[in-house]
DNA sequence: ATGAAAGCGCTAACAT
DNA sequence: ATGTTAGCGCTTTCAT
């Protein structure tokens, strides 16, 4: 296949590059009949612009960047997409950017700053943990989805997410109200300032509430991913066949579980109760449903973007929490 | 943020921008001293290298592309991603580029063809249709995975696949040895020379061979999502009560129709069963397990990347048949 | 309404 | 080992 480069069209269609330009970019200072002649020539020789050429010529920023953790959680894509659509009612254009698990937010931030393809950001899944890298986008305007970011000492970081620790304090409850004692609660890594570390609390916030004894071998650390929870699962109740309730803080998390218990000939939730989080749609597919913590997604999508797009005009960063909502499933029941 | 250019790291380290390029792109020919001097002065301010500049300049391809159909779409991503695993072996190095849905794969790759971001391809849910855009990349070596290309008119273009028509004619040979006779099969459009045609022509062969009737209304086009497949379901055994048995083209599909029939007050597999297909990760974690075919991930991967790498070399197109597997699950079972 | 020309940040000859 | 310089394809003044 051939590549033409606007010089070739602009030859081809007796014009100069800079009218194959316009043209190509919408402009009104061109007359009809060249527009024709220039597209006739565009469409023929099927030209496509080089978007490395036009990015590095394009000096000023009119992108938002939306930036996305992992491409296989639901949860967030689903977010982003709302955030999408919100964003064609604000004048400034948003891009989404998904980055791997393991990659580091603060480097795509960077990256696409210094292209200057974006000039502000919203964060849907950050680490929000302390390193350098943060520190220098100081002064940059973003928002993080999600995860409170009051904390986060950064100058102008807004955030939009739930109180995930009041979140979880109210699943325990329930959890509690059916009459389970010995439960566990299977999670992310409990270090740092991170929502799993918040969520952890909640759940201990009522157990101590009601005085039910927690030991450390109670809480299982787990991947984030069906296999995980599953492996995780058949692992800790060979051990732990006195546990009657699951705390998990995710609808994946918790599917694995059950699906663990299941071939273990326990039912879910006649044995053992299970409960999710973030209100995915897969919860409420699965059988059983899972009884799950719901995060408003159009609501925060919404918030994220009218955050930035105020922050944009002059406004000061804001922390804003939404309502979650418990959401009654089919995989939670009273204790034996 | 402070955004810096080659050039002024290149002033702060008392260096010609060259040698920074030099050092960026760790060649061999720069003196250690020279080298940390530079490294020191990126750290400290923090330089991002512009990859439009960089991507630019590059005019030979180095890279070939893995175009996915779909972010959502779990079988495929695990496919590229097994891809990407392979390729390591390679001298190659690949890129893998996610496009939407309705997105059109050959703009994609034309655009990196374009920007020399990649010479040779492979495509992962292409749609395999017949137009303009597919001419342009005639000669242009691309490699079909999990779509039997055969019939493209592509010049060199190979394809990995099973027998898609041999694999659903397997399955519903399978529900009719249970005793099937009244089946439905959701699917996605019969129309053109695609997977879903081929994959709904085996399950005909299959019911033409055992004399089992089939009309029209028994096939029913439904979006390829949980909640697509639930609703579609919904819809149509409102009015086929008789129906015993639902042959899916996608595990996610399966799932979404067994939570309809729960929700309608029938049991899966004792009322009715339902099979799937791709054999993704949520079908053997979904209850019940969803019976489904096995597409060999591990090995189309493997054989897409060598077949692509091998026509690099100068090799012929090719069009492979690798081998499905029929994985029993507990979503099937004898007619009531 | 159209053209000529100066770069955007980077790499890769080609010098030294 | 390091520096100088010519573009890569495009947009955008500034002329005309």
């Amino acid at each position: 296949m051939e590549i033409y480069t606007i010089r070739d069209v602009a030859r081809m269609a007796g014009v100069a590059v800079s009218t194959v330009s316009r043209v190509l970019n919408g402009r009104p200072d061109v007359s009809e009949e060249t527009r024709r002649r220039v597209m006739d020539v565009v469409e023929e020789c099927g030209f496509v612009q080089n978007r490395n050429a036009r990015n590095l010529k394009n000096t000023k920023t009119v992108f938002s960047a939306i930036i996305v953790r992992g491409r296989h959680n639901t949860f967030l894509s689903d977010v982003a997409e709302q955030m999408l659509a919100c964003a064609q009612e604000y004048k400034t254009p948003f891009i989404v950017k998904y980055i791997d698990e393991e990659d580091d937010e603060f480097d795509a931030m960077r990256q696409l700053y210094t292209e200057k393809r974006a000039g502000s950001f919203i964060l849907l899944g950050s680490r929000l943990d302390e390193r350098k890298e943060m520190i220098r986008m100081l002064g940059v305007p973003c928002v993080f989805a999600t995860v409170d970011a009051s904390g986060s000492g950064l100058g102008r970081a807004s955030s939009v997410s739930i109180d995930d620790r009041a979140a979880t304090h109210a699943m325990m409850d329930r959890l509690i109200a059916q009459g389970h004692t010995r439960v566990a609660v299977f999670g992310g890594c409990r270090e740092g300032d991170d929502v799993f570390v918040r969520r952890y609390r909640g759940a201990m916030d009522s157990l101590n509430e009601h005085g039910i004894s927690f030991d450390s071998d109670q809480y299982v650390q787990s991947r984030f991913t069906l296999h995980g929870a599953y492996e995780s699962a058949m692992r800790f109740f060979e051990k732990h066949r006195d546990v009657t309730a699951v705390l998990a803080m995710s609808d994946t998390m918790a599917a694995g579980i059950i699906r663990a218990l299941a071939d273990m000939g326990m039912h879910v939730p006649t044995d053992v109760s299970v409960t999710g989080f973030d209100g995915t749609e897969m919860a409420g597919y699965y059988i059983p449903a899972i009884t799950t913590v719901r995060q408003p997604t159009a609501t925060i999508a919404r918030e994220s973007v009218a955050l930035l797009c105020d922050m944009l005009d002059g406004g000061d960063a804001r922390h804003i929490t939404v309502d979650y909502t418990l959401v009654d499933g089919e995989s939670i029941g009273p204790v034996k």
